[in-house]
DNA sequence: CGTGTAATTGAATGCAGTCAAACGAAGTGG
DNA sequence: CCACTTCGTTTGACTGCATTCAATTACACG
C-alpha cells in the first residue's frame, strides 16, 4: 500500500521532518495514527529479552507504517525508527478509520497490504527456523535490494545482522566470504550487489 | 475471528468430514475460498528447502482458515492439513467477498483477524532469531495450552518440533528434561503442563 | 587532533543438528 | 495368533556452525 493512494486527503496530513535514528513510535505506545513516509528510511524492529533488536521490515518513501496497531487494540509491539533523514507526514486514527470507512479503495489496500506482509513474515518464519546465516544473508540482500533498488545498500553493521537475525561479528566474517566470492562490493557502510543470481542461489527456494 | 460470525450465512456453507492428516489446501494451489473448522484441528505449516514442516499456526474448532490468500491473488504459501477427525465447512471465495463487502462487522473481523496474525508472527520471528530451542519450546507449550485448554497436548514429536523449529531429536531430549524438572507430564503422545510459571518463566518476556 | 563509536579479527566454547542404531508400538497378512 | 513390517520414538556419539568474549583497528565527529 502506497501514501499515494491516500493523496486525496492531504487536508488531513500533518507533514514532518526527522533526523537520522528518530523514532516515530516506541513498542508498548499506544497507537494514535500512520505514518507515510514522503522521503528517507524507516525500520521496524522489535526488542527481544535482552535488548537485541530484531528488524522486522524496512519501510521505504512511499510506504505507510503503523496501520496494523490500529486494529489492534493493543500498544505497539514494534518501534519504528529512522534510517536517515526523513519527511513523514502522520494521519491521525480516526481520520484514517473514517477514511477507511469511506473509501473501499483504501479498505482493499489496506486489507490487501496486511495479507501481504503477513506472507512475508510467515516466509521470514520458515528462513529463520531452517536456513543458515549464510542462506539467511543472500535472501536478506534481494529483500534489501528491492528497496534499496539502484542505489548501494546503506546500513550499519548492527543493524544489517539485527534484520539477519544473527551477530555482528558472524555478519562481518560473511561479508567478507561474499565479498571474496564477488557476489557484493563493499564501500565502508555502502554495499552494492554485483552477482543476484548468486544470491538467489545461495538463499535458495 | 471465528466461525459464528459467519452463521448468519448458513446457506452458504457446505460442510464435510475429513480424516486425520487430510490437506484442505496444499501449498502452490490457488485460494477458492475458506474453511471453518466445526469440529477438530488443523496444522498450518509451510515447507523449506529440504521438505522439512515448518508450522505456523494451529487451529482449532470455531476457527477460520484459508482467508489471508483470498486477498493476494497469490497462490497458498502454506499447507493446510488435519491433525485429527474434523468437521469443516468450506464457504467460496465469491460469497465469502460478497459477505465481506456487504457487511462491515465480518469486515471488521476479518482486518483486525489479519492485524493480530501479523503481531503473533511478528513475536514468533523474534523468539525464532534470539531464544534458546529450551526458551522456544517452553512458549510453545504456552501456546499450545492455549488451544488445548484443558485437555494434554496430544501432538507427534515431529509436529511439536516443526512448531517449535528444531530437530525431533532436540525436542525429544528437551522433552525429558522438562518431565525430570517437573514442568510436564507425558503419556506416549498426550503432553500435560504441570507447571505453567516455570514454562513461563523460561520463556522469558 | 583526540575521543568515542563502529568495525574487524582471533580464539574458545557450546548449542543444536546430523547420522546411525536400537527400541517400541501398531498394524498387516499368512 | 504370531511373525513380520513399518513407522514413530529414543538414545548415543560426533561434528560444526554460530555465539560469545576479548582485543585491536578504523573511522567519524566534535
Amino acid at each position: 500500500m502506497y501514501c499515494d493512494e491516500l493523496d486525496h486527503v492531504q487536508a488531513h496530513k500533518v507533514s514532518r521532518n526527522f533526523k537520522k535514528n528518530q523514532s516515530l513510535f516506541l513498542e508498548g505506545a499506544s497507537p494514535r495514527g500512520v505514518y507515510c513516509i514522503n522521503e528517507g528510511m524507516v525500520k521496524l524492529f522489535q526488542r527481544g529479552d535482552e535488548g537485541k533488536e530484531q528488524i522486522i521490515r524496512i519501510a521505504k518513501a512511499g510506504e505507510i507504517v503503523g496501520f496494523k496497531s490500529l486494529f489492534n487494540e493493543i500498544p505497539y509491539q514494534v518501534t519504528a525508527e529512522t534510517l536517515e533523514e526523513s519527511n513523514i507526514c502522520f494521519i491521525g486514527k480516526e481520520d484514517f478509520l473514517d477514511m477507511m470507512d469511506a473509501n473501499p479503495i483504501l479498505r482493499k489496500a489496506v486489507i490487501k497490504e496486511l495479507s501481504h506482509e503477513l506472507s512475508d513474515r510467515e516466509d521470514f518464519i520458515t528462513n529463520m527456523s531452517q536456513k543458515s546465516v549464510r542462506e539467511r544473508l543472500a535472501f536478506t540482500f534481494i529483500i534489501l535490494q528491492k528497496i534499496y533498488v539502484k542505489e548501494p545498500i546503506n546500513l550499519s553493521r548492527e543493524d544489517l545482522a539485527n534484520f539477519v537475525g544473527t551477530a555482528t561479528e558472524t555478519l562481518i566474517r560473511l561479508l567478507k566470504d561474499f565479498k571474496e566470492e564477488g557476489i557484493i562490493e563493499v564501500h565502508t557502510r555502502k554495499i552494492s550487489i554485483l552477482n543476484k543470481e548468486k544470491l538467489l542461489f545461495i538463499a535458495g527456494k
